[in-house]
Parts: C-alpha cells; structure tokens; sequence
DNA sequence: TGGTTAATTAACTGACCGGTAAATTACGGT
DNA sequence: ACCGTAATTTACCGGTCAGTTAATTAACCA
C-alpha cells in the first residue's frame, strides 16, 4: 500500500493495518467475543464455518494490528482484547463526525 | 470475504466495505482534501507521486463504499465528501470506548 | 471539422488475502 | 515413554488489490 520513488513500500502506517484488520466480518466478531473477556483459540473459533487454521491466521492479523494480545497456559492460548489500537482510529473518524448528520452545504 | 455454505461470498457488507475503503493512506488523505471542499479528480490527483488512473481507482473504491459522490460540469467530474457511512463504523468502534478509557470521543 | 483537456477503461503485473489440507510443535496426563 | 489435545506452520489455490501503460470516451473550443 502506497507507493514512494518507484518502490513499493508495504503499509507499516498503524491506521492501516487497524482499518485493515477491521474490514473483515470475522475479525470483527472476534472482537466481539474478546470484549465479553478472554478466551482460548478453539473457543474463539467454535462459532465460524471454518477450519481452526483460518481463525489462527485472523488472529495473527489482529495481534499484528496491536487488537490482541496473547497468553499462554498450557497448551492454550488465551486471547484478550486490546482495544488501544482504536482510539487513534476513531480519533481519525471523529474529524468527519460534522459530515455526518446532515448534507453538507457547500457551492458546488 | 465470509464462507457460507462452501460457497464463497464477496464481502458485501456495508462496514467491511467502509473499513477496507479506510485502510489505504492514500483513500484517507482523499477523503482529508475533500473535507475541505469538492474538487476535480486532477485536483485530487495533485498532491500524489501516482498516476491519474490510480487515482481513480482510489476514486471508485470511495465511491462504492459510499463516501464520495460525483458530479458532471462539462468534461470535469467534481467529487464531494459523503460522510454517513461513516456513521455506522465509527458507531461499531464506539463499543470499545469502555476499553481504552473513559472519555467519550463519538456520538453514537 | 478537428484539436485539446479531463477522466475512465482495458489489459497486464506482482503482491497480498482468505481459505483449505496436511504436517509439526508444544504441552499434559497416564 | 506414549498418546491425546491445542494451536501453529507450511504449501498451495483462486481471487482481489494497487499500481502501471496505452487506448478510449466525453466535453469544450477554434
């Protein structure tokens, strides 16, 4: 994402991979279930048709995009919610908040 | 985006659209300039070390999430802020404020 | 009529994404 | 030591994405 001197630069910007991490129905009902409190991969995954490395791949996305965090106890590994990454993301919204709510009245 | 009964189903829901449209440095400093009044897709173009059909591909992603509109004055095609789908994303996010501090930041 | 400017479309490329199946790692219990 | 369970890694596939160049459409003007 983005491009810079003729060289593909891949999107280390944070809003990105959060807005990234968030474009996604899965990802965004894994957040979900972490905000009613932590827990482990198989669980996370119970409710989704689809096979148990899927979710562990939505997770990775979401641990890269700072939303989770991970434990470890046994051979579990628990996951909570890390919802810091966000602020700065509906910080950035929040400018168009005056946008929204009625049509804009301007001069076209 | 999604799997439902072994069938694969292009994303069609409204917030993963406006979250992917949001998740490209590029599509956000679009959406900044036109916070700031229409412009032409040249004048959007502008500021961007990219070539004009990039812009509007940039362009169609917005448009199709919902958060510009275009208009037509001879062979120039004025683009406009429409900051309602917005509304939702921001709405989602705002479940997490409980999680990264008290102070509220969007209306709901 | 033809020429200029604005913007989109078409065709192509390389990288990434969301998913799978199969193999592998890591830990606990007996 | 072995087996079972939890989870990740690897390798692969088809589709989408961000960008390019070249061709095309659309409108104005002389």
């Amino acid at each position: 994402m983005g491009r810079l001197d003729g060289i593909t630069v891949t999107a280390t910007d944070q809003l990105s991979v959060v807005f990234a991490a968030l474009a996604d129905p899965t990802r965004r009902a894994i957040l979900d279930r972490l905000a009613e409190g932590p827990a482990t991969v198989s669980e996370i995954a119970e409710p989704f048709a689809m096979t148990l490395p899927a979710v562990s791949k939505h997770l990775k996305v979401l641990e890269r995009a700072g939303l989770i965090s991970r434990g470890r106890q046994a051979q579990w590994r628990p996951c909570r919610l890390e919802a810091e990454p966000l602020r700065p993301a509906a910080g950035w919204m929040s400018h168009y908040q005056v946008f929204w709510g009625q049509r804009r009245k301007l001069t076209p």
